[in-house]
DNA sequence: TGTTGCTATGTTAACGAGAACAACCCCTGG
DNA sequence: CCAGGGGTTGTTCTCGTTAACATAGCAACA
């Protein structure tokens, strides 16, 4: 061989060990090779494309077991442009809200030959959505999902545009594709359910300032007091956890005027049940409670948790589906807003006041 | 220009609105243009080298924010073999465990860059976990967390050779580097409370037969009571929910004989507590119940739980740490193993049992 | 003044896959 | 016997990025 030339059986050096023991796995042609083929037809296998004969088929196929091969995703992603991932962005997935819903939007995104990757933000009041979302847009992923609980409404949420999404916050109505459950009617069932029992009031463990369905379901607890023409006392502020509801609990077990307790959700519940027990007032003989969520524990508080039921995994499933509706064709002027019904589900923790003589005859 | 020849400039064609409305954004070669640089420059920028002048990085920096731009993922995974981001693979993710895991890990791994994907599998039993392993190898991922509860012990698990992977399952011990509560001692641990309180024998409330922890678990029961020779009765087989301690809390509240109970989690613990209260059956004074996990509902059951308590958040930062172990260095021959302490945690579920006449000596 | 040595920048090639096109086979029909 | 055509297979090129190498500019120094 002339000197200066470069062999071109030596060319391709093997760089296989380079990063630290995770060997790249083989290429569509290491199959060619293997096969006696070009990578192209390699290629047409492993696409599902019939302009290849049969016998040559399984031969690339053969190939293609025997290597342990599976297309490369960086490869495809890059040529195509889509990553066949989407975003999932929560600021924790260890509650019940969010891994139902993240559950369900991987069953949905698996079903559709899509993969899910996770993302969250440390401190969202700080940092903000925006960056997070913006660090995906060419990263990995084809659309996003966004679960906002908390943060400040102050924020504006901006997203590169073009990036399929939908949001579960009904504070991006009309400007992003949203889906959510009807908080603040929801809310509103439930302290008219209390009233309808013959009790005076409602009073309210409400969920943290900042999170927008927290919001929602105290203002929909208001409203349901005003339109009855009940007394509306301050709300307890918690944070969703059953500690906070203790802590609410045993301030309200001390006021024997309190006939009926609403939660911002179920965990916020337990805790109001465990403070109440403790203070020994009974549920529902003392006092009535109602939670928020229908977590799959609330059936066996003692006594079971009378509540409102959400639906997480419609909510996951219907999610996905918006993203994938704005992959699928053009944008639309349209912007698809879904409500998820909710529903009351009568159990034991709440019955009439022991003193129920007053009737409230009003049915509106 | 001479015929059959492309004119360069228009050489690139607009493809943008090809894919359904999500158009790509900003090459690295728009930036290049804009800031009249060459392409090369920009990556430098973009990779943080050095060997730039203020002024062109600034130039270049002023261009990307200008155009939005944010390096392609795939294109940097494609060249450098690397995708930044690591597999989760597990049945579900709506459960307590594997919800507090998966939240671990996604904050570890972003702390390090990392993106997190998740993946499950629909029928275990059917499918198996090596396939959808498989499928990750080139897919997206540079290593692979699995958390295995179910699933039958008789399939292997084969992952790709090279793969970093750190499995929480016991059963690949020597296997695959692996990060377990040590389920059995713990369980012990609680049997051995029960006994040391003057129980007699301690009933059980077993997990699923298919799912590795709750053999172990229900193990670590028997040997318990073997080792203190107590009498071993009939276990009830339930699976992991509430439901199914409801089922076995309403057949053990028949006897009674049944002075205290072990389950095989906190949630069938609740399901227990709600039938013996059910049935009128006191706990503690005249049943005793222990759980197992303490999920952050265990302290506002009435009366609060006794129970094992995991930390799964730990578990999730270690799961992490083997992974990235193994991205970083060539593979060791030690296969690491951790196994996470548990601890016991009283609460008003257990007592001594009323007729606690027979005192047991033994101490060990 | 020409060589050396450095810094800043540009050029080339390759990562793996697949669309577009070219080329080849073999068979049929004029 | 050769043109035409369908069925298979191979070649080329590109996606966006960056390592490796090449080059240009300039200062220091003998």
């Amino acid at each position: 061989m002339a000197p200066g030339q470069t062999c071109p059986y030596t060319h391709r050096m093997p760089r296989n060990d380079a990063r630290g023991g995770h060997t790249r796995g083989p290429s569509i042609r290491d199959v060619a090779r293997l096969a006696e083929v070009s990578a192209q037809t390699v290629s047409r296998v492993s696409t599902g494309s019939d302009a290849v004969r049969q016998e040559t088929r399984d031969r690339v196929l053969r190939a293609m077991e025997q290597l342990g091969y599976s297309p490369n995703h960086a490869a495809r992603a890059l040529r195509d442009g889509r990553f066949g991932s989407i975003g999932l962005l929560a600021h924790r997935f260890d509650r019940t809200g969010e891994s139902m819903i993240t559950d369900a939007v991987l069953r949905a995104a698996q079903a559709e030959g899509y993969g899910v990757t996770l993302v969250t933000v440390q401190d969202a009041a700080h940092d903000g959505w925006t960056p997070a979302a913006n660090r995906l847009r060419h990263q990995t992923v084809d659309g996003l999902i966004i679960i906002r609980s908390e943060g400040h409404s102050t924020e504006q949420l901006a997203l590169p545009t073009g990036m399929p999404v939908a949001v579960s916050d009904s504070r991006v109505h009309g400007v992003y594709p949203c889906v959510v459950s009807d908080e603040l009617n929801s809310s509103r069932m439930a302290v008219d359910h209390l009233l309808s029992l013959g009790h005076r009031t409602v009073h309210y463990v409400a969920g943290p300032e900042d999170s927008e369905p927290a919001r929602l379901r105290r203002a929909g607890w208001r409203t349901g007091l005003v339109q009855a023409g009940a007394e509306v006392p301050e709300p307890h502020v918690g944070d969703w956890t059953a500690d906070s509801g203790y802590t609410a609990g045993t301030a309200l077990a001390a006021d024997p005027e309190v006939t009926a307790i609403a939660c911002a959700n179920d965990e916020t519940a337990f805790g109001v049940l465990a403070a109440l027990h403790e203070a020994g007032r009974r549920v529902p003989e003392d006092v009535s409670v109602i939670g928020f969520d229908d977590v799959s524990l609330s059936r066996f508080t003692q006594p079971p948790l009378t509540t409102v039921k959400q639906h997480f995994t419609t909510i996951g499933t219907q999610l996905f589906r918006l993203v994938m509706d704005q992959i699928g064709t053009p944008r639309t002027a349209e912007i698809p807003d879904v409500t998820v019904p909710t529903e009351l589900v009568l159990r034991a923790s709440t019955a009439p006041p022991r003193s129920a003589s007053v009737s409230r005859a009003q049915t509106g």
